[in-house]
DNA sequence: CCGCAGCACCACCGCAATGT
DNA sequence: ACATTGCGGTGGTGCTGCGG
């Protein structure tokens, strides 16, 4: 059995920028030059003989073409992303973890996750920062002080601190099962031991 | 027949300039 | 500020010739 597929680079363009709606936040994203993201739209608008964005004045909107495309894409990454998880062998899963060069880790009990979850790895990276992130060094960083950053998904894991401490994920891999896991076990963890939280603790990303 | 090396072509990307 | 375009660099791929 064969496909006739469009380039699968110029499908992740297109989704990648339909759910920005930038090229800017797009590129970004999948760590290439907005012009790169933009030749790639393109290409598949040739290829498919349907333009999907109407360029606007600094402005990027789906056609009723992209509209309609958009879902259908998008639910085919998903089964590709599901299928990829589900082919790892147990205990395959690696999460890598980036922490803030000032965070107590004795605190964290990352042992209690490991315990809790012993079919994904967890490898810890500290210290780090949203550069590691961007770099692909961590899958995962837990961040203070941190409310948005444009392609990337902020999860504030702990209430009523003030500022409030962050667990950042790039937008592609935020749901990931290990990611959603862990994130949950966080929120769980800091509500059953505020003492965690207390400074000096998970201290954000500085200086950057 | 198979494997390897050299070569040319092409696709992709980033940078810089330009337009909106 | 953001998208687009043109240009050049880079890496991958396919073709061809040669030797075992």
């Amino acid at each position: 059995m064969t496909y006739i597929l469009p380039p699968l680079n110029a499908l992740r363009a297109f989704e990648a920028a339909a759910r920005h709606l930038s090229f800017k936040l797009a590129a970004h994203e999948l760590h290439v030059t907005p012009a790169a993201v933009g030749q790639q739209v393109k290409a598949l608008e040739a290829r498919l003989g349907v333009r999907l964005f109407e360029r606007l004045h600094k402005q990027l909107i789906l056609t009723a073409a992209g509209q309609a495309y958009l879902p259908a894409i998008s639910e085919g990454f998903r089964h590709i992303a599901e299928a990829t998880s589900q082919l790892k062998p147990a205990g395959a899963a690696l999460l890598q973890l980036g922490v803030h060069g000032s965070v107590d880790l004795r605190r964290l009990e990352l042992a209690e996750f490991r315990s809790a979850h012993p079919d994904i790895g967890l490898r810890v990276l500290q210290p780090a920062g949203l550069h590691e992130l961007v770099e692909g060094k961590v899958d995962l960083l837990i961040a203070r002080g941190l409310g948005h950053h444009p392609g990337y998904r902020c999860d504030r894991v702990t209430e009523g601190t003030g500022l409030g401490d962050w667990l950042v994920a790039p937008e592609g891999t935020a749901d990931c099962p290990e990611v959603v896991s862990f994130r949950e076990w966080l929120r769980a963890f800091l509500a059953e031991n505020p003492h965690a939280n207390r400074r000096p603790r998970l201290v954000g990303i500085s200086g950057r």
